[in-house]
DNA sequence: TAGTAAAATGAGAAGCTTTCGCATTTGGAG
DNA sequence: CTCCAAATGCGAAAGCTTCTCATTTTACTA
Protein backbone atom coordinates (compact mmCIF):
# COMPACT_ATOMS: atom_id res chain seq x y z
CA UNK A 1 0.00 0.00 0.00
CA UNK A 2 2.06 2.99 -0.82
CA UNK A 3 -0.63 5.21 -1.63
CA UNK A 4 1.05 7.81 0.11
CA UNK A 5 3.71 7.83 -2.33
CA UNK A 6 1.33 8.86 -4.75
CA UNK A 7 -0.51 11.52 -2.20
CA UNK A 8 2.88 12.70 -1.69
CA UNK A 9 3.69 13.58 -5.48
CA UNK A 10 0.58 16.11 -5.14
CA UNK A 11 -1.52 13.13 -6.82
CA UNK A 12 -4.96 11.83 -6.04
CA UNK A 13 -5.08 8.03 -5.26
CA UNK A 14 -7.34 6.94 -8.29
CA UNK A 15 -7.58 3.05 -9.04
CA UNK A 16 -5.82 3.55 -12.20
CA UNK A 17 -2.89 4.36 -10.53
CA UNK A 18 -2.86 2.56 -7.55
CA UNK A 19 -2.82 -0.51 -10.56
CA UNK A 20 -0.16 0.61 -12.26
CA UNK A 21 2.25 0.99 -9.04
CA UNK A 22 0.98 -2.87 -8.49
CA UNK A 23 2.03 -3.95 -11.37
CA UNK A 24 5.60 -2.51 -11.88
CA UNK A 25 5.82 -3.85 -8.53
CA UNK A 26 4.54 -7.49 -8.81
CA UNK A 27 5.92 -7.75 -12.51
CA UNK A 28 8.99 -10.28 -12.87
CA UNK A 29 9.97 -7.72 -15.58
CA UNK A 30 11.38 -4.94 -13.89
CA UNK A 31 11.80 -2.86 -16.96
CA UNK A 32 8.17 -2.29 -18.67
CA UNK A 33 7.23 -0.54 -21.91
CA UNK A 34 3.91 1.63 -21.62
CA UNK A 35 2.30 -0.51 -23.95
CA UNK A 36 3.71 -4.08 -21.61
CA UNK A 37 2.07 -2.39 -18.75
CA UNK A 38 -1.02 -1.62 -20.80
CA UNK A 39 -1.53 -5.28 -21.70
CA UNK A 40 -0.70 -6.66 -18.35
CA UNK A 41 -3.63 -4.89 -16.97
CA UNK A 42 -5.54 -5.75 -19.60
CA UNK A 43 -5.11 -9.45 -19.06
CA UNK A 44 -5.77 -9.18 -15.44
CA UNK A 45 -8.94 -8.19 -16.45
CA UNK A 46 -8.23 -3.62 -15.39
CA UNK A 47 -9.91 -1.07 -17.36
CA UNK A 48 -7.46 1.12 -18.34
CA UNK A 49 -6.70 3.12 -21.63
CA UNK A 50 -3.40 3.44 -22.77
CA UNK A 51 -3.72 7.09 -22.62
CA UNK A 52 -3.97 7.14 -19.42
CA UNK A 53 -0.99 4.50 -18.91
CA UNK A 54 1.55 7.13 -20.41
CA UNK A 55 0.18 10.10 -18.52
CA UNK A 56 0.50 8.44 -14.93
CA UNK A 57 3.69 7.16 -15.91
CA UNK A 58 4.79 10.63 -16.85
CA UNK A 59 3.70 11.91 -13.91
CA UNK A 60 5.35 9.13 -11.86
CA UNK A 61 8.52 9.95 -13.49
CA UNK A 62 8.33 13.90 -12.41
CA UNK A 63 7.53 12.11 -9.20
CA UNK A 64 10.77 10.08 -8.98
CA UNK A 65 8.77 7.07 -8.25
CA UNK A 66 9.76 5.86 -11.49
CA UNK A 67 12.51 5.75 -13.69
CA UNK A 68 12.16 6.31 -17.41
CA UNK A 69 15.24 4.66 -19.87
CA UNK A 70 15.22 5.33 -23.44
CA UNK A 71 16.71 1.79 -24.56
CA UNK A 72 18.55 1.44 -28.25
CA UNK A 73 15.87 0.87 -31.11
CA UNK A 74 12.85 1.55 -29.19
CA UNK A 75 10.25 3.14 -27.11
CA UNK A 76 10.69 3.82 -23.60
CA UNK A 77 10.66 1.46 -20.59
CA UNK A 78 9.95 1.87 -17.02
CA UNK A 79 11.08 0.97 -13.77
CA UNK A 80 9.71 1.52 -10.01
CA UNK A 81 13.15 3.64 -9.03
CA UNK A 82 13.60 1.68 -5.62
CA UNK A 83 17.03 2.29 -3.58
CA UNK A 84 20.04 3.99 -5.79
CA UNK A 85 20.90 4.61 -9.01
CA UNK A 86 22.15 2.00 -10.93
CA UNK A 87 23.08 1.85 -15.22
CA UNK A 88 21.52 -0.84 -17.31
CA UNK A 89 23.90 -3.51 -19.47
CA UNK A 90 21.61 -5.32 -22.09
CA UNK A 91 22.03 -7.96 -24.31
CA UNK A 92 21.26 -7.31 -28.17
CA UNK A 93 19.86 -10.64 -28.75
CA UNK A 94 18.07 -12.17 -26.11
CA UNK A 95 16.65 -8.44 -24.50
CA UNK A 96 17.74 -9.20 -20.98
CA UNK A 97 18.37 -6.50 -18.83
CA UNK A 98 21.03 -6.45 -15.90
CA UNK A 99 22.05 -3.57 -13.57
CA UNK A 100 25.36 -2.16 -12.05
CA UNK A 101 26.85 0.39 -10.16
CA UNK A 102 30.47 1.74 -10.84
CA UNK A 103 31.27 4.98 -8.45
CA UNK A 104 34.60 5.05 -9.93
CA UNK A 105 32.44 5.80 -13.67
CA UNK A 106 30.37 8.01 -11.84
CA UNK A 107 33.20 9.93 -10.00
CA UNK A 108 34.74 10.15 -13.52
CA UNK A 109 31.23 12.05 -14.93
CA UNK A 110 31.07 14.44 -12.24
CA UNK A 111 34.53 15.38 -13.26
CA UNK A 112 33.92 15.52 -16.89
CA UNK A 113 31.03 17.35 -16.36
CA UNK A 114 33.15 19.98 -14.05
CA UNK A 115 35.78 20.39 -16.91
CA UNK A 116 33.33 21.12 -19.25
CA UNK A 117 31.40 23.96 -16.97
CA UNK A 118 28.36 22.22 -17.15
CA UNK A 119 26.46 21.36 -13.85
CA UNK A 120 25.23 18.22 -14.29
CA UNK A 121 21.58 17.27 -13.74
CA UNK A 122 21.24 13.41 -14.96
CA UNK A 123 23.13 11.16 -17.33
CA UNK A 124 22.70 7.66 -18.87
CA UNK A 125 25.21 4.90 -19.76
CA UNK A 126 24.07 1.66 -21.38
CA UNK A 127 26.35 -0.80 -22.48
CA UNK A 128 25.28 -3.43 -24.96
CA UNK A 129 26.83 -6.82 -25.49
CA UNK A 130 25.87 -10.54 -26.11
CA UNK A 131 25.21 -12.42 -22.66
CA UNK A 132 26.74 -15.28 -21.59
CA UNK A 133 23.51 -17.21 -22.50
CA UNK A 134 23.35 -15.89 -26.25
CA UNK A 135 27.27 -16.82 -26.49
CA UNK A 136 27.08 -20.30 -26.27
CA UNK B 1 35.79 13.19 -52.91
CA UNK B 2 35.05 10.77 -50.78
CA UNK B 3 33.58 8.65 -53.36
CA UNK B 4 35.85 5.67 -52.29
CA UNK B 5 34.55 5.45 -49.23
CA UNK B 6 30.46 4.83 -50.81
CA UNK B 7 32.07 2.63 -52.82
CA UNK B 8 33.79 0.56 -50.08
CA UNK B 9 30.73 0.23 -48.36
CA UNK B 10 29.60 -1.79 -51.12
CA UNK B 11 27.11 1.11 -51.83
CA UNK B 12 26.67 2.96 -55.80
CA UNK B 13 27.93 6.60 -55.89
CA UNK B 14 25.31 8.65 -56.12
CA UNK B 15 24.38 12.13 -56.11
CA UNK B 16 22.08 12.44 -52.73
CA UNK B 17 24.79 10.32 -51.06
CA UNK B 18 27.63 12.56 -51.89
CA UNK B 19 25.25 15.34 -51.21
CA UNK B 20 24.34 14.06 -47.83
CA UNK B 21 27.98 13.44 -47.34
CA UNK B 22 29.03 17.07 -48.26
CA UNK B 23 26.32 18.14 -45.95
CA UNK B 24 27.78 16.61 -42.76
CA UNK B 25 31.49 17.82 -43.24
CA UNK B 26 30.52 21.05 -44.19
CA UNK B 27 27.92 21.90 -42.08
CA UNK B 28 28.81 24.15 -38.55
CA UNK B 29 26.45 21.53 -36.36
CA UNK B 30 28.65 18.20 -36.40
CA UNK B 31 25.16 16.27 -34.75
CA UNK B 32 22.27 16.74 -37.54
CA UNK B 33 18.82 15.00 -37.22
CA UNK B 34 17.22 13.24 -40.48
CA UNK B 35 15.26 16.49 -40.88
CA UNK B 36 17.84 19.07 -40.02
CA UNK B 37 19.93 17.44 -42.82
CA UNK B 38 16.85 17.29 -45.50
CA UNK B 39 16.34 20.47 -44.57
CA UNK B 40 19.80 21.90 -45.00
CA UNK B 41 20.10 20.16 -48.40
CA UNK B 42 16.38 21.62 -49.90
CA UNK B 43 17.62 25.07 -48.52
CA UNK B 44 20.82 24.47 -50.68
CA UNK B 45 18.63 23.88 -53.78
CA UNK B 46 19.09 19.56 -53.96
CA UNK B 47 15.93 18.10 -54.86
CA UNK B 48 16.04 15.20 -52.54
CA UNK B 49 13.47 13.28 -50.54
CA UNK B 50 12.97 13.00 -47.03
CA UNK B 51 12.82 8.97 -46.88
CA UNK B 52 16.47 9.25 -49.34
CA UNK B 53 17.87 10.82 -46.15
CA UNK B 54 16.86 8.39 -43.53
CA UNK B 55 17.82 5.25 -46.17
CA UNK B 56 21.06 6.76 -46.55
CA UNK B 57 22.00 7.56 -43.21
CA UNK B 58 20.86 4.16 -41.98
CA UNK B 59 23.11 2.27 -44.74
CA UNK B 60 26.00 5.19 -43.60
CA UNK B 61 25.42 3.92 -40.39
CA UNK B 62 26.04 0.32 -41.41
CA UNK B 63 28.81 0.87 -42.98
CA UNK B 64 30.46 2.87 -40.49
CA UNK B 65 30.95 5.92 -41.95
CA UNK B 66 28.35 7.90 -39.66
CA UNK B 67 27.40 7.36 -35.72
CA UNK B 68 23.51 7.58 -34.89
CA UNK B 69 22.54 9.08 -31.26
CA UNK B 70 19.54 8.97 -29.31
CA UNK B 71 19.78 11.91 -27.23
CA UNK B 72 17.19 12.07 -24.86
CA UNK B 73 13.36 13.18 -25.49
CA UNK B 74 13.67 13.48 -29.24
CA UNK B 75 14.92 12.15 -32.34
CA UNK B 76 17.84 10.31 -33.70
CA UNK B 77 21.19 12.74 -35.08
CA UNK B 78 24.08 11.56 -36.95
CA UNK B 79 27.78 12.64 -37.51
CA UNK B 80 30.22 11.75 -39.24
CA UNK B 81 32.22 8.83 -37.79
CA UNK B 82 35.59 10.90 -37.82
CA UNK B 83 38.65 9.90 -35.90
CA UNK B 84 37.89 7.95 -32.74
CA UNK B 85 35.32 7.14 -30.17
CA UNK B 86 34.02 9.74 -27.88
CA UNK B 87 31.12 10.59 -25.71
CA UNK B 88 28.42 13.80 -25.53
CA UNK B 89 27.53 16.02 -22.66
CA UNK B 90 24.70 18.07 -23.35
CA UNK B 91 23.09 20.99 -21.93
CA UNK B 92 19.63 20.47 -21.45
CA UNK B 93 18.39 24.11 -21.97
CA UNK B 94 20.44 25.56 -25.10
CA UNK B 95 20.80 21.91 -26.26
CA UNK B 96 24.59 22.52 -27.06
CA UNK B 97 26.78 19.28 -27.55
CA UNK B 98 30.31 18.53 -26.58
CA UNK B 99 32.31 15.62 -27.06
CA UNK B 100 34.75 13.98 -24.57
CA UNK B 101 37.04 10.48 -24.61
CA UNK B 102 37.85 9.19 -20.94
CA UNK B 103 39.82 5.63 -21.00
CA UNK B 104 39.04 5.27 -17.30
CA UNK B 105 35.04 4.90 -18.11
CA UNK B 106 35.63 2.78 -21.04
CA UNK B 107 38.44 0.57 -19.16
CA UNK B 108 35.78 0.05 -16.55
CA UNK B 109 32.81 -0.33 -18.95
CA UNK B 110 34.81 -3.13 -20.48
CA UNK B 111 35.26 -4.54 -16.82
CA UNK B 112 31.81 -4.48 -15.94
CA UNK B 113 30.85 -5.90 -19.18
CA UNK B 114 33.01 -8.98 -18.10
CA UNK B 115 32.04 -9.33 -15.07
CA UNK B 116 28.17 -9.68 -16.11
CA UNK B 117 29.32 -12.20 -18.53
CA UNK B 118 28.74 -10.66 -21.59
CA UNK B 119 30.43 -9.47 -24.50
CA UNK B 120 30.72 -5.89 -24.99
CA UNK B 121 29.39 -4.50 -28.50
CA UNK B 122 28.59 -1.19 -28.13
CA UNK B 123 27.36 1.18 -25.08
CA UNK B 124 26.33 4.86 -25.05
CA UNK B 125 27.30 7.77 -22.20
CA UNK B 126 25.09 11.00 -22.34
CA UNK B 127 26.11 12.93 -19.90
CA UNK B 128 23.01 15.78 -19.30
CA UNK B 129 23.42 19.34 -17.53
CA UNK B 130 23.48 23.32 -17.85
CA UNK B 131 25.87 24.44 -19.60
CA UNK B 132 28.35 27.45 -18.21
CA UNK B 133 26.73 29.90 -20.87
CA UNK B 134 22.96 28.96 -19.63
CA UNK B 135 23.85 28.64 -15.96
CA UNK B 136 24.96 32.32 -15.67
C1' DT C 1 29.61 5.22 -76.69
C1' DA C 2 25.03 3.15 -76.49
C1' DG C 3 22.25 -0.61 -74.16
C1' DT C 4 20.88 -2.96 -70.15
C1' DA C 5 20.08 -4.96 -65.60
C1' DA C 6 20.28 -3.85 -61.04
C1' DA C 7 20.24 -0.49 -57.65
C1' DA C 8 18.65 3.93 -55.97
C1' DT C 9 15.38 7.67 -55.73
C1' DG C 10 11.13 10.54 -54.74
C1' DA C 11 6.57 11.01 -53.24
C1' DG C 12 3.10 9.66 -50.64
C1' DA C 13 1.10 6.20 -47.77
C1' DA C 14 1.55 3.67 -43.69
C1' DG C 15 3.40 2.21 -39.03
C1' DC C 16 4.56 3.09 -34.26
C1' DT C 17 4.97 5.32 -30.19
C1' DT C 18 3.33 9.01 -27.66
C1' DT C 19 0.34 13.03 -26.76
C1' DC C 20 -3.95 15.81 -27.07
C1' DG C 21 -8.91 17.17 -26.64
C1' DC C 22 -12.98 16.62 -24.57
C1' DA C 23 -17.08 14.57 -22.57
C1' DT C 24 -17.70 11.67 -18.54
C1' DT C 25 -16.36 9.82 -14.12
C1' DT C 26 -14.02 9.82 -9.69
C1' DG C 27 -11.71 11.36 -5.38
C1' DG C 28 -11.81 13.82 -1.33
C1' DA C 29 -12.65 18.20 1.19
C1' DG C 30 -16.32 20.53 3.44
C1' DC D 1 -23.77 13.63 1.11
C1' DT D 2 -22.57 17.31 -2.35
C1' DC D 3 -19.78 19.41 -5.26
C1' DC D 4 -15.62 20.92 -7.86
C1' DA D 5 -11.33 20.06 -9.40
C1' DA D 6 -8.70 16.47 -11.00
C1' DA D 7 -8.41 12.20 -13.50
C1' DT D 8 -9.97 8.96 -16.95
C1' DG D 9 -11.05 6.73 -21.48
C1' DC D 10 -11.61 7.06 -26.02
C1' DG D 11 -10.61 8.41 -30.45
C1' DA D 12 -8.12 11.63 -33.07
C1' DA D 13 -3.80 13.65 -34.01
C1' DA D 14 1.09 14.49 -33.88
C1' DG D 15 5.94 13.34 -34.53
C1' DC D 16 9.50 10.38 -36.39
C1' DT D 17 10.74 6.71 -39.30
C1' DT D 18 9.95 3.08 -42.69
C1' DC D 19 7.67 1.06 -46.64
C1' DT D 20 5.80 0.71 -51.50
C1' DC D 21 6.31 1.21 -56.04
C1' DA D 22 6.71 3.59 -60.39
C1' DT D 23 10.53 6.17 -62.36
C1' DT D 24 15.34 7.42 -62.76
C1' DT D 25 20.25 6.67 -62.29
C1' DT D 26 24.46 4.06 -62.00
C1' DA D 27 27.87 0.99 -63.60
C1' DC D 28 28.93 -2.60 -66.53
C1' DT D 29 29.28 -4.63 -71.18
C1' DA D 30 29.45 -4.94 -75.99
Amino acid sequence: MESKDIRAAGLKVTLPRLKILDMLESSGNRHLSAEDLYKALLDDGEEIGLATVYRVLTQFEGAALVNRHHFEGGNSVFELSQGEHHDHILCVKCGRVDEFCDEIIEQRQRLIAEENGYEMTDHSLYIYGVCSECSK
